[in-house]
DNA sequence: AGATAATTAGACTGACATGTCAGTCTAATG
DNA sequence: CATTAGACTGACATGTCAGTCTAATTATCT
């Protein structure tokens, strides 16, 4: 076996165990039952567990950040909200491509060490600015209106990550993306309040 | 010192250890040295680390649980949406009075076994459907109007958790708790779309 | 084919955390 | 003063697991 797909087997082997058992309950020895080889050859890949799950945990970041494109408005874009659609679109299809993957963001990496929560930390920011850059840039065009972004930015966010949580989980009881999307931005536009009533009642 | 106050004191010992170093890193050599006890007399007390921090985990749920109501509508109630505002007050609140512990729900307890996860899932299930219940009472009152409720409450309590986890962090920049309460329920009865404009935009 | 290099197997070791238990200490009681 | 209850102590036995090491095997080159 050629050395990279040594490489690729252990990895995918570590993936399956941690989607399965949880970092810590996870062992070398599991790694390389699952991966069919010997102790020694997992240490001419790696140097050590925690190498190979920044390895995996890196990787998934990074495809994710590629696949957030920030809100532009220029001639060759399409309309802003295709675009938040799109993203949307994007993050929701690679965590479904790969449920164990996503599931090593979302179950077994927060509270693993204060380095790793960093990395989440800085990663969940970079997202929510992303975010309220859009609706900064909504509100300079007339089409959102006035709010605390900063704190509407982080609520969203919490949101789409509750989502893309519940789609990775193996009883996935979600309805399609697409069907998802469009109720999201729906939600996030118009709001829950019926038009018929005015029913802002404030207490005391 | 009594029983009663030594128990205390070890929790507490230990709760603090959980927050700084997370689950897996704490040691019961850690538990002991800031409690300041005899390894032998951690053992009089807790039979393991494991159901230490179940008394501290469970102990939080309960409390989450009881400042949580069901909306309902009756003679002598307030109007939903106080009681909404009152719920997310208190719930809010708790977090900030003992961050210590609410940071154990968002960062340490995630991940660390199939039970402990088991016991999160359901916690933010029973979250998610009274929110879904709230809003489907809305609906029959004409002031909320159709959706996918469970998608939609599935979006809000992640929110409100992403809201929980930011205020309880040691360096919390975040608004004065009733500015977000007002904040978030403008945002989710009105939504972001300004008046002015009609933006749906639909794509292909 | 024979030599040499790369890779692999898995037994072994050392570090470390857990949980136990025989014994001490203190304060109240007889 | 003697005895007892029970909270507390800490040395120690036990178990686990990461990482190393050597011998065997397989692949590559001349």
């Amino acid at each position: 076996m050629l050395p990279e797909e040594r490489r690729l087997s252990i990895l995918n082997a570590a993936k399956e165990m941690f989607a399965i058992n949880g970092y810590h309950d996870t062992s070398i020895s599991d790694i390389i039952k699952r991966a069919d080889i010997a102790r020694g050859t997992f240490y001419l890949y790696f140097k050590d567990k925690r190498e190979i799950f920044d390895a995996l945990f890196d990787q998934l970041l990074q495809k994710i950040n590629e696949s957030l494109m920030r809100v532009t408005i220029a001639p060759d874009q399409k309309p802003p909200l295709d675009q938040i659609a799109e993203n949307l679109h994007r993050i929701f299809q690679l965590a479904m491509n790969d449920p164990e993957l996503a599931r090593i963001l979302f179950r077994h990496a927060p509270g693993l060490d204060s380095i790793t929560d960093q990395k989440i930390e800085g990663f969940y920011n970079k997202i929510a600015s992303l975010v309220e850059g859009a609706l900064v840039l909504g509100e300079k065009m007339n089409i959102v209106k006035k709010g605390d972004f900063k704190l509407i930015s982080i609520f969203i966010t919490g949101g789409v990550k509750e989502i893309m949580d519940r789609i990775t989980r193996p009883e996935n009881h979600m309805p399609q993306i697409d069907k998802i999307i469009k109720e999201l931005i729906d939600f996030n536009l118009q709001g829950l309040a019926s038009g018929t009533a005015d029913i802002v009642q404030t207490q005391e």
